[in-house]
DNA sequence: CGGAAGATTGATAACTCTCAAAAATAGTGG
DNA sequence: CCACTATTTTTGAGAGTTATCAATCTTCCG
């Protein structure tokens, strides 16, 4: 049953359980094993002074009708990313951040650990997605958030993103929206995790990142996208143990449903995957302003 | 795998797979099986002009300091609670309510279906909650709410919560708060759900409503509280079966940690019962406003 | 090329599920 | 108030999915 035998546990999370990161920001990056190249694929984003935060106007913008003041607002509070590696730790549960993050590029996931070294993944970040307007806001995060390739981040004070909310209510609106979309996945993955088997857990999870990455345009022509994540971390995120993963994987790649090689997905037959995992697009459909 | 037999989806839930239900306020209570009477053991809010919505100011002053303006408006909002049956639909999936429900006494349940019949219950809600101010603002709700025992219920038209949100941001503030505390039970329950075993997942859940209740004043001196549940609910709370439920029961039971007896939950031992759940309640203690 | 992380495989165990039936409990109606 | 019925709980046996353990192979990076 425990599972803390560096299999399940990369050392970055390992070395957590007993640590006390604050402000990581400007740390070497923290873990052991070999980081991962962040290859950019569609975003090709060196951001210019005249094209900040890109992605969080473009997520902002399905959730509400922003003006040009508030798109102003948005690029005044975005830094210059900075390129943090597979491994770093956004957000430590328990210590406060004082900082919200947004991912630019790459992707990062959230998590809780048990005693024991368990890891439950419990949603995955992407390009557009902030982190997290409510851990600076209120009491101390209750979980954990780490990237899982080198990813581009932009590091907001506390203070700009309450300001800007307090003077931009459409912002504050779509980003409210924004986070009930999030609790709507939520809420979807304890579905996943608590009824279905192991071929209907790990092919939904396929079809929601196939759905969310071809929204903000990260899935390739041939139906492919990046998905920076092991066995391990597959294991965590459906409740399953990587070698359970491993033989599912292999079922799935042998129906021809997807193969996954070099973190990145390739869905070879999207109907028969999503018939096999039940799944059912309708959740991640809540948006305000459709298109 | 599938269980649609009966046992798992009570006739209520059965029913609404292919149901169309909108506004059943006024509906004769619709299900089929016995109705529970509900016993109001603490609360005995025979509802005053002068005191409505009691448990809903109490559980906001918990995340803002509230003052006399906003209780006013609270109540100016909060009608005389109507009794409904234990099976309700107060939300069903796909059908936006229109209104926004309070629960003054009782309980209900947030939940989703598969199209098999599987349910996996997201959560539970107890007096003071309310349900769902987002429902009301956006789109169609992912999921479905049902009570679980004859109930006391305050329906608030969609439009009068957003007059009063707008005119009471102090209110608002408590109540988006209150949301976190909910999205945090939410992760919690998929740590629960996807890492623990069915012992620890049963022992987590009955220290995480004892904890709940007792905030709220509900538990008894002796440690026991109203859970209107039966074994297919923790089954479909938990992501197990009926009958392993049956039996996890029955350790516990034998282990002298808990009695689940007239739909009351006796906590025997709680600290051995959080032990055996690895239940650290700090998730819960996620508020603003600590005494 | 060397070493570490990750993927794969095989054998075995364990937890949980399924099926089916019996016992107990609670609400219904006469 | 008792019999009657539906629901819920309990039990047993057996099957199945998933976990565990341990070794090997592969890939990636320094």
């Amino acid at each position: 049953m425990l599972r803390y035998n560096g299999l399940a546990i990369s050392p970055p999370y390992a070395a957590e359980v007993g640590g006390d990161v604050h402000d990581s920001w400007n740390d070497a990056p923290q873990q052991l094993h070999r980081p991962r190249d962040f290859v950019p694929k569609i975003v090709v984003s060196s951001p210019s002074p005249v094209d900040l935060a890109p992605t969080l106007v473009r997520k902002l913008q399905r959730f509400a009708r922003l003006e040009a003041a508030d798109i102003d607002a948005l690029s005044a509070i975005s830094e210059t990313p900075k390129t943090l590696r597979a491994g770093h730790i956004l957000v430590s549960e328990g210590y406060r951040p004082g900082n919200v993050f947004l991912i630019e590029g790459g992707m990062a996931c959230r998590y809780k650990l048990l005693p024991n070294g368990q890891r439950q993944i419990l949603g995955f970040l992407i390009p557009g997605d902030l982190c997290d307007i409510h851990f600076a806001r209120s009491g101390r995060p209750d979980h954990s958030v780490a990237l899982l390739s080198n990813s581009q981040i932009v590091k907001i004070p506390e203070r700009r993103i309450a300001e800007m909310l307090a003077a931009h209510p459409r912002i504050e609106r779509a980003l409210a929206l924004a986070e009930q979309l999030d609790v709507a996945i939520l809420r979807e993955w304890l579905l996943n995790v608590g009824q279905r088997n192991a071929l209907q857990k790990l092919s939904h999870f396929f079809c929601e990142m196939h759905v969310r990455l071809d929204k903000i345009g990260l899935v390739d022509d041939d139906g492919s996208f990046d998905l920076p994540v092991n066995q391990s971390a597959l294991a965590d995120t459906t409740g399953l143990t990587p070698v359970h993963i491993n033989r599912t994987l292999q079922r799935l790649r042998n129906d021809g449903l997807v193969r996954l090689h070099h973190r990145r997905l390739l869905i070879l037959d999207h109907d028969r995957l999503a018939a096999t995992a039940g799944f059912d697009d309708e959740y991640l459909q809540f948006q305000q302003c459709k298109r």
